[in-house]
DNA sequence: GTATAATGTTAGACTAATCAAACAAAATTA
DNA sequence: TAATTTTGTTTGATTAGTCTAACATTATAC
């Protein structure tokens, strides 16, 4: 069994590693906002626990087994996060901080039963996919608003931030999964992008909401 | 903000003086199975937190500061016991175990909205009482059913033990929060008690059972 | 009313998780 | 390539929570 302290490193290096498959130290300690030295030695640790293939000076990688620890986290996680939405009738907003907290249950009864509760769904609320049991994630391929150009039409799917003050903003924008955007206008020097959608809604927004944006293009 | 270590020294220091207001470090000791040593320890460290009142050598008891926070726990604790069973139908005796871990959740919108959900309840799924938002507890004058004698009709409202093998035992002689029992018969020696209860059952229940049941005489 | 048992406290050691400071390696810049 | 910056590691200290062993007090038994 691993400590809650254990888990949240290994979920957060899962996070960092969906990219590139590896992560720095150095990225590692800010996300967690942990000291890079405390890094090291809880990389040794869990090296012994043969979940990371840790090497000096090396870029930290997930063992097959830190892979299905850390997807089974998530996958609490981002069921936690679909039944506060569905059941509970909580805001996409704000369900990210209550899971930060249920994720680390130790109950699979409990999550069985979520999970069924939901009709074993595959997204979260967010658009990021749910880990099956063995913690196992599969993603889908979705293009970025970012990377759209002026004409392109964008449904929606996923966003990949999940904090209150992102999603509140989106929010009042009305724009959440499944709406249609269409790219008006790009500006070249600073990236941001006019946008329409909904009723005759038109928004601008800057590159850093765009990238953090996906969806199927249409 | 107190640790989950404390939040646990807390909620147990509350239970064990349920009856008489004062511990015994022995008591707590066992009941957290912690060595004595370490619970004087954490006692000063709550001293120093005004949680507890502690002087060396004399019974525990909480300050009101103390029993405010203790009751506040105990109050997601039965919330969280209550969501489990009505929310999600979970067994009485299935939820103790995941309410010991959800209690400690911080965010009182989470708990906020379990209340809601269930229409403000007062008692838990074994029929105790639930504190209010302030960690106040009103307790019901129950009778326990060792008390009674022959002839006595009990009509059967909380259970002084949430374990699930105890409830389990309960669940297989159909003995339910609600169900009015009468008691037919008691023996001396081992004050056993025979009773009969819901259409023609019959059941000689041990002293160790019959302690544990609480009801309204009738 | 002592002797013994039970209960409670103190002292010292250990582990997990953290940090700061010193040091080492790698990457970047000039 | 040498100097500098960034990144990573080691060492030693700290805190929370725990234990064991030795000691102290209170309660119980005879």
């Amino acid at each position: 069994m691993n400590s809650l302290t254990e888990e949240n490193y290994l979920k957060t290096l899962f996070a960092l590693s969906e990219q590139t498959g590896e992560v720095n130290v150095n990225d590692l300690s800010k996300s967690l906002a942990i000291k890079m030295s405390t890094v090291t030695s809880m990389m040794k640790k869990l090296s012994e626990k043969k979940l990371v293939a840790y090497e000096s000076y090396k870029p930290l990688r997930l063992t097959e087994k830190g892979k299905r620890e850390a997807g089974i986290i998530i996958r609490k996680h981002r069921l936690t996060e679909m039944f506060l939405v569905k059941i509970m009738g909580f805001g996409w907003e704000q369900v990210h901080e209550i899971a930060e907290q249920v994720e680390h249950l130790q109950s699979p009864e409990f999550f069985d039963k979520v999970d069924e509760m939901l009709g074993f769904p595959t997204v979260d609320p967010h658009g990021s996919p749910i880990p099956d049991k063995s913690g196992k994630i599969e993603w889908k391929q979705y293009s970025k608003l970012s990377d759209c150009v002026v004409g392109d039409q964008l449904k929606l799917a996923a966003v990949t931030n999940s904090s209150n003050d992102f999603l509140k903003f989106l929010n009042s924008r009305h724009l959440k999964l499944g709406v249609k955007v269409k790219v008006k206008a790009v500006e070249s020097f600073d990236k941001s992008m006019v946008i329409s959608y909904g009723k005759n809604q038109q928004e601008s927004l800057s590159y850093t909401v765009c990238e953090k944006l996906l969806g199927e293009k249409i």
